[in-house]
DNA sequence: CTTGACGTTGACGTAAACGTAAAGCACTAT
DNA sequence: ATAGTGCTTTACGTTTACGTCAACGTCAAG
């Protein structure tokens, strides 16, 4: 029987491609709580799908105390009613926000090829004459 | 005869809901470059198309000084083929880059579908007890 | 047993993107 | 003439997101 899969600190920088500084500091600010085995830090997967999010979450230019409330609420407790609505507001209001991104970056891919539309012409201008 | 339209910072920095602080920064970066009238800043469309194009950039998360050379292509010279073929070449790193938010995004998008749909399903368990 | 390799906690430094006075010019309105 | 409104520059302050030492613990290898 193969128990669980860990990682060392080193382990998960590399392989994200951040500095163990920056995996601290998302330890100090609270978005990976990664478990202790005496002083040393231990990490799961489920901190590896944290750091996957967070980093998805940085490109995506969000900051990092909001990018704490959004991957929170994927852990937050469902039981209540009252909880589940707030979730689900919460869902709505995170999804507003990526939708303008989307947007945002349709447009600026279209532009960009609008833009190379007219770079091209202007180099068969060139090469026809 | 109507001239061409003119705008003060004041306006301008309403319009797109920044202060004047930002967009005075904006112009010590290079990203805009008013007119002046004597002391004053004179704001044309010009000006406007950038700060639109410099915010969405922000939205997307790119850094100001990144931005800058992003929407200074768009002006740059492209007389010779030796800088039309640089040009193109910036184009298509910036699309690189753009298509990768572009999956970011509909990735995150779709995490949320799913993740609402387990919210809703929890609530549809709690209204048929 | 001591030397690395890797880990740890502070703590200070820094770059980016503005915020926030402070102090002064320019024009208009009373 | 002076008061007000809006614009200007200068300059230091702040927040975010880490970088960069410093100083020390720990464990396997020689």
């Amino acid at each position: 029987m193969t128990s669980a899969p860990t990682w060392t600190i080193a382990e998960v920088a590399q392989e994200f491609d951040v500095t163990h500084r920056t995996v601290r500091h998302y330890e100090d600010l609270g978005l990976i709580t990664p478990e202790r085995r005496g002083t040393q830090r231990v990490y799961h997967r489920r901190d590896r799908t944290r750091l996957g999010l967070i980093l998805r979450g940085k490109r995506l230019g969000f900051p990092l105390e909001e990018i704490r409330t959004i991957i929170d609420l994927f852990d937050a407790p469902r039981g209540r009613r009252t909880q589940l609505e707030y979730v689900l507001g919460q869902i709505d209001e995170r999804r507003t926000d990526l939708e303008q991104r989307l947007r945002d970056v349709q447009d600026a891919i279209a532009e960009l090829g609008e833009f190379e539309q007219r770079c091209r012409d202007d180099l068969g201008r060139l090469d026809h004459v």
